[in-house]
DNA sequence: AAGAGTCAACGACGCTTGTCGTAGATGTCC
DNA sequence: GGACATCTACGACAAGCGTCGTTGACTCTT
């Protein structure tokens, strides 16, 4: 097992996460004005590069320091990382059961018609699949 | 406005009210020991005592202390929990698509042929229901 | 080369979480 | 009524998190 299982990002790191994978490599400061328009929360500079720091440290983000400016990448894919926060919350909240996820998912009305035909799709998909 | 909107169950929150939601109203000791049959981590009494105590005072469970021992027993309801974590995980971490929750939700080989099927029926029922 | 601007690094502070030790109150048993 | 057990309450503590202020290094402009 070479695979250490990277800590989860706390909540203000995956906002920060959020705003590398939709942009790429950036720089702290493209990161803090970006975050600005994303986050009603004014988080200033130094707060942004120290968590990037922190991120650094514990190896969920990547850095470039081969200019003066370094430039900041995430470690984990976007995907990667969001199975891993839902199967977390699922052992910890729906005792590990996928039905239960999904059932309450589809419960909030932000599911709307289309995203039912959407996941409709996917269960038909996922169905063939696993024959 | 008088919902307040409880505060989020922290890790070891959460924890207790799975044994009260299994449980029903109980005692600390009782809290206690259910927790050690579910949990790996060995946590002492006064430690559940405490946190017990700290959800009292969040409001996160109520306390019944017309005896010498109180008796807790959770404020919310395990659905109405669920929810709400869920939705916060899916705002933080899926830009608020439930389709990409459930889409992972799926992706984890958690969702036997079974769970597949029910999954299903509730897909249905509630494209019916909102018809 | 002086001054202004930009940047990473360092250290600090207040808050929350989870962890207990200890004390004090309330039973129970002989 | 004394000894012992059980229970809550109080307070302390370390670690993690999010927040910056300050400092010193580097760069650009004039």
């Amino acid at each position: 097992m070479t695979t250490h299982a990277l800590p989860q990002p706390t909540r203000a790191e995956l906002a920060i996460l959020r705003v590398l994978w939709k942009q790429g490599p950036s720089t702290v400061r493209q990161v803090h004005e970006l975050l600005r328009g994303t986050q009603d929360k004014d988080t200033g500079y130094t707060t942004v590069l120290k968590l990037l720091q922190n991120m650094t440290e514990k190896g969920i983000v990547q850095r470039d320091e081969s200019e003066r400016t370094h430039v900041y990448e995430a470690a984990l894919s976007e995907t990667r990382t969001q199975r891993d926060l839902l199967r977390d919350l699922m052992d910890r909240a729906f005792g590990g059961s996928a039905t239960s996820v999904v059932a309450q998912a589809l419960s909030m009305k932000r599911a709307s018609a289309e995203e039912l035909a959407e996941i409709r799709r996917l269960l038909d998909a996922h169905e063939k699949r696993g024959k």
